[in-house]
DNA sequence: TCAAAAGTGTTTCTCGTACACCCATGT
DNA sequence: ACATGGGTGTACGAGAAACACTTTTGA
């Protein structure tokens, strides 16, 4: 039994992952999902947790309460691995951009890095090793599919946000520009369900200053 | 390493899930989830249509391609299994009614009995094993959230269905009910898209005859 | 003064919801 | 004839989409 993990992030408006670079066989030299096994007395959540700390090393996360986590589904080929049957279960995490920068100085994570979303569909699946292709599409189906029905996207900008910063990951995700005029709008809306609310303070830009807001977590 | 099944269907209007009795400790006579280990070259899907063929005798639902199956999630608490450390894959499957009558004609079946949601959540938790409350909780939530998203629906009413049946179904699984008009007009939206169609013949009820329609595959 | 992005407004269309009503059939 | 449920029509409102426009800043 492992746990994989299908780290997120958006940097420069663009879907990132992060992959580790296999040193032994099998697929040595290959990307793949950082994971690792259960313990023989720990929960597959607390397992991914773990995981997730020795690959990024980001205990300030929990200032923020952790990074969203959130299980994907387990897969289970008999031949996925070719040493033996492993198991895995496959979660995906988000990092807010204000943390990526801490993330190298973790420990296992001297080999890890981030990749383009977009460039690894574009290779195909030659340089993934064991059954990750299928694991990374299935998190980013869940990932599409969460963002309009849940909060996710607020763990993918900085804690007070800009308009624009959220539209920002919504377009990374949903790899389609959106109307800025539009999306405003819906965040104004969420302002009145209670959702949002505005954040002291003006984000600097380009151009004019921009207000910020804050997700307000559910009561 | 073990697969739980929730299997759903639709009677007499309502949600049932189908349950077995332990005969033996833990938790002997407690109600649970069907289930059983995943064989050593097993894929985890494998593992749980061969568990569902076993515990309904449904080889009859092949010709539909078999039932729907979908994957859960997996539950790892390391005390879930008294005995030893045990983690499950759990999956729902959808069993269209008119397959219903044959289930006891299945081997392992002579244990299994239908009972209604509803029931299950008003006694709470007290006649369930292990930690399948919690299991039948995602299940049921995975559950209504596939239903507006996904075709599901389609795999609980007869092959060729009437209005009123599918609207059965989501007032079933949503708990709600919905007015019949507006339904039918969801409906004659989904005709023109393609994903339905009219089928031959009317379906007798209790006033007029009915039309059938017919799910057609995306191609 | 100009570019860039924030922020506002307008119009059109689709869809969900509520609800009134007609139609065909078995009893 | 009448209850039952199939099937149709209307009206309102929320929200998605497309797009023009004004405002405020830095360069």
């Amino acid at each position: 039994m492992t746990v994989d993990l299908a780290i997120f992030t958006v940097l420069d408006r663009l879907l990132h992952l992060l992959v580790v670079e296999r040193g032994e066989p099998p697929f040595a030299g290959a990307l793949a999902l950082p994971g690792g096994f259960v313990r023989p007395n720990e929960d597959l959540d607390e397992a991914a947790r773990r995981e997730l700390l020795e690959e990024t090393g980001l205990a300030a996360m929990t200032e923020r309460g952790g990074p969203h986590l959130a299980q994907v589904g387990a897969f289970g080929r008999p031949d996925r691995d070719p040493r033996m049957r492993v198991i895995s279960v496959a979660s995906f995490a988000l990092v807010p951009p204000e943390l990526v920068p801490q993330i190298r100085a973790g420990g296992d994570a001297a080999h890890a890095r981030w990749v383009l979303v977009r460039d690894l569909r574009e290779l195909s699946e030659s340089p993934l090793a064991f059954d990750h292709p299928e694991i990374i599409d299935a998190a980013l189906t869940r990932l599409r599919s969460d963002l309009d029905q849940t909060s996710i996207a607020f763990a993918l900008v900085p804690d007070p946000f800009t308009i624009q910063e959220l539209r920002t990951v919504h377009e990374a995700i949903g790899g389609a520009p959106i109307d800025p005029g539009n999306f405003r709008k819906r965040v104004l809306r969420m302002i009145d369900d209670g959702m949002l609310e505005l954040a002291r303070g003006k984000r600097q830009t380009a151009s004019k200053p921009a207000n910020l807001y804050r997700f307000v977590a559910p009561r």
